[in-house]
DNA sequence: TGACACGTTGCACACGCTTGCATTACTGCG
DNA sequence: CGCAGTAATGCAAGCGTGTGCAACGTGTCA
């Protein structure tokens, strides 16, 4: 039931937008203009007595500085543009979250994009970012075309790509060091009893996701395992529920699975148990990646590796606030391993 | 381990945000400054052959219309500010999504104020709205103070606050209406042989939150029964264990609980099921609101009422598109039951 | 008293764009 | 051929701000 109700009350009819401008603030305090403009710019050269009377005026007028105009002039407009899809996942909105906080304390004021399943759109996405001359774009998802890239970069734009690891030269790429992930789930897997190992993936062919599953195969190798892998629809928890199928009715039925994001982990625990009635870690050893809030949960307290979700957006937010920065730099960030229940102990 | 390695390439000292102004592209079609204007305006009036040339040369110098310098002019500057809280929360984060994809294909562009655990903060992210004069702003959580309401109206930014269902006369506020709801819930309660009521609420004591607890209890008393009620911590999973251990450890166990929110209710179930060992739904029913993905999820299976995301998102944007609207106006959508098994059917 | 330094202040230009208005080119019709 | 009507175009004013530059007032010192 839509039940629209309107309460006609002090109405005025719209008066389009009469913003209070920096000349009026000027004729009530009985000053210049520019003595306003110099009145809210911090570090400028203003007697202190004159800026307490302006900012009565503004108060009292209800002005604020028109940022649209001041970033005309300064050629700098506060905004940092965020390029993201997948927005309403767990780890994304964490970052998401993380990201505008920063930028928050640092002045700025994030502008998100949202690019659903589209590399296309990423380049939409960077051209708003131009057309609003953002400070920055921060990238987290898909591969901008790398002539966008050196237009934002030739337009002045600061630019981060958060887990794009690929050989793009963005300014600053921010990834993770995964060298010695898999490693350690192999290592885990093994102590744990476990032989016949297995890899879920998604199909969404990413870089950062094909080198762990790569990394898992190698480093499995290494100790003279062979690993199943798997690979289905987005990186989500249906996906991992589909896996789970297909992975447990093999005839070799894995007794551990590595899953390329707590997600997809999760969406085959829940597969695994309730389809299947394998316990885990009795039956069946689960590490996934990311430590979202719901890895944690008790229903599941699955093993994982916590993304570093706070050290990003710093490090993201830190360097495009830094004034002198110098060419194409690359930062690697380790993700701890966060050891839960989901795997059996020694 | 934080490994810099500093490529440097092509590179060229930071020149200082030099852009492509349609002057330079004016020169280059060997057309007017107005020309290139008009050519970026639908709707204006241009030779076909003149657009060409200029969008070529726009094209070939890598230029993008200045959305400051345009919003500046137009009073107009494309930009909606969201002014959200807990963003990383499922909900939270799912809305967030729709609004930015509807906004988008409105032509519009979200900018978005993270104002954590604070209602001041509000009042700030308010003020950065029109700062950037943007066109409209979306409050999906704290309560502006009405002074600032009133400013941002006076400005001719259109205001839409969804779920803050106190007396503020925002032009437009987006309500669930939840006349329906506890009488559902105490229904169900009753089908599945329920006698032992409670309700699980948090600390926030938000307004919509507050009504959902108020309703059930009416709707529990016309039943002539009485309801347990606890509240502790903000409204999330962890609160939810903990009023799970306070209620479940009372003389009088509660056979059925209806939950504030979905966080709040897989909470109550983990701590239900593991550290009390109890079945559901055998031994307790329970039931969520929001219905967030995870509810759906097979260890939960919880139900619960959808909120109708989609429906606030499109409803939002659909009203600040509308050129005519009218005085302040309140619209409420209705969530629907979602019965899943967390609940003995009859 | 004059020279000088210094902190304030106002003027005026610039930022990149939109748009009303006047001008021009073009078409069709009497 | 002339005239009116229309579409396209250029000119220039203006949006609200920042800031270099010059002017001003004040106080200090010679």
């Amino acid at each position: 039931m839509q039940e629209i109700c309107k309460a006609v009350q002090d109405w005025f009819p719209m008066s389009d937008k009469i913003f209070v401008s920096a000349e009026e603030v000027a004729r009530k305090a009985g000053v210049s203009r520019s003595a306003v403009s110099r009145a809210f710019t911090s570090g400028a050269s203003i007697a202190p007595e004159t800026r307490r009377k302006v900012m009565e005026a503004a108060e009292a007028l209800g002005y604020h500085v028109n940022h649209l105009a001041r970033g005309l002039m300064r050629n700098e407009s506060g905004i940092v543009c965020l390029v993201v899809s997948d927005m309403g996942t767990p780890y994304r909105s964490a970052l998401i979250k993380a990201l505008t906080q920063q930028l928050q304390n640092a002045g700025k004021v994030a502008m998100i994009v949202n690019t659903d399943r589209s590399d296309e759109r990423v380049d939409m996405a960077l051209r708003q970012a131009i057309r609003y001359r953002a400070d920055a774009s921060i990238v987290l998802s898909g591969m901008p075309d790398k002539s966008l890239v050196d237009l934002c970069v030739r337009n002045g734009q600061r630019l981060v790509l958060i887990n794009r690891d690929d050989e793009h030269q963005g300014p600053l790429r921010i990834n993770l060091d995964e060298d010695d992930t898999a490693q350690a789930v192999v290592t885990a897997f093994l102590r744990a009893g476990c032989r016949r190992l297995a890899f879920a993936n998604s199909e969404a062919g990413t870089p950062s996701l094909m080198a762990r599953e790569v990394g898992f195969l190698a480093a499995a190798r290494e100790q003279g395992l062979d690993v199943t892998v798997e690979r289905f629809g987005p990186t989500a928890y249906e996906s991992g529920k589909v896996l789970a199928q297909r992975l447990m009715t093999r005839r070799e039925r894995p007794d551990a699975v590595f899953c390329v994001t707590d997600l997809v982990a999760l969406g085959f625990m829940d597969a695994a148990r309730h389809q299947f009635s394998l316990s885990i870690p009795q039956d069946l050893c689960v590490v996934g990646f990311d430590d979202i809030p719901q890895a944690s949960w008790n229903s599941y307290d699955l093993t994982t590796f916590a993304q570093p979700i706070e050290e990003i957006a710093v490090a993201a937010v830190a360097w495009l606030m830094n004034e002198d920065v110098g060419p194409s730099q690359s930062l690697r960030l380790n993700a701890p391993f966060v050891w839960r229940r989901s795997v059996r102990s020694a």
